[in-house]
DNA sequence: CAGAATACTTACCAAATGGTAAGTATTTGT
DNA sequence: ACAAATACTTACCATTTGGTAAGTATTCTG
């Protein structure tokens, strides 16, 4: 049975970088999380850097596979925004550090940026073609497709991710304001997409 | 004539902290970019912290005067809100630095959040007026105004500010891409808040 | 059972970081 | 003219940080 604390270094690492950030987050203070010395995280990860790639690739693969089991791939139209809003808002409830961590890197960039990008390309590229489709055949409105899933991706992660602006709108970051986020952040994209 | 090193470590700083991050920026970096001692700045503000203090005040003055230069009050409904993301987009390309600190603090909270979370409850108050009158008048779409602030303030800052993003989408984020992303950021509003 | 790989720990270390103390040149107020 | 305030600089310093080297216990392998 291979250790288990490469793993809970990981997991860790993501909520620690994904919530607080990559900089702010000394390995002395994970180390210490753990309960372990800060050898023993370079002894798996040789640097600092290979921990973050690896926590992308983690956020990434979560993110993917939280996605990709959410969409159903027979529902049409609004449907499948729908589905895949709501479990991107589950993921934030669930694992708010997934969502952070890709917000951060797609931020900032740097180094294990091109990670994200390309594995964020593939999902968007397969998101564009089916906004495409929906369009030709009448059921979103016509807008640049790229452009509105940059809005709607914005609108989503934002919603989803941004307590202090939640805060600043009286709105304390519960579970029942997620939800009702949730529900709003819905129907305002049903009617941003849907003509009537 | 007062000194005007005050000035420009301020600028220096919330560019810096805004871009590249807070945590990532240190005093010795600031310093050698400004061509004088890491003493020097702290000889004018009193710690680094200050300092973050400082430059989040006069991010918030920047965007407070950006918007409200822009929010003509004889516009209604829908002109209003165009104006507003014109004028935010403007900021994100004039001066990106402004937003990305916004964001950074908004998002990371902390010791200084308390400040831009009254003078951001200020804007976000009389915007929720504004949008509640305009549902009334019949003008926009019946939401929930506070989530729909949240949703329109996500996308439009996303949008923005998010380069690594427009990237994976095969944008690059030059000007011209900012403009037609503004172009299309203002559509996607339009048809989410007006009913047909 | 020898030895080699695994999974750590203890012991260090050089560089960077935020901050203090004290000195210096220049301007300003009286 | 002189003292005091202003706007710095040089000289340090304690702590933190990412990282290396070497040792140790345990498990697997031939």
């Amino acid at each position: 049975m291979p250790s288990g604390t490469r793993d809970r270094i990981l997991d860790s690492a993501l909520a620690a970088f994904g919530m607080r950030g990559y900089d702010a987050t000394s390995l002395d203070d994970l180390a210490a999380d753990l309960g372990i010395t800060k050898q023993a995280i370079l002894y798996h990860y040789s640097s600092k850097e290979a921990l973050l790639k690896a926590t992308i690739e983690l956020a990434v693969n979560e993110l993917g596979s939280a996605l990709s089991g959410a969409a159903n791939p027979q529902a049409r139209g609004f449907e499948r925004i729908e589905d895949l809003v709501r479990a991107t808002f589950s993921l934030a409830a669930r694992r708010p550090e997934v969502l952070g961590l890709v917000r951060l890197v797609s931020r900032q960039g740097g180094v294990a940026s091109g990670k994200l990008a390309s594995a964020m390309s593939v999902m968007l590229g397969d998101a564009v073609r089916f906004v495409e489709v929906e369009m030709d055949a009448g059921r979103f409105r016509r807008l640049e497709p790229r452009m509105l899933l940059l809005a709607v991706y914005s609108a989503v992660v934002g919603v989803a991710t941004e307590p202090e602006v939640m805060r600043a709108l009286g709105l304390e970051p519960d579970l029942r304001s997620l939800v009702r986020a949730r529900r709003e952040t819905i129907e305002f994209l049903r009617a941003a997409l849907i003509a009537d």
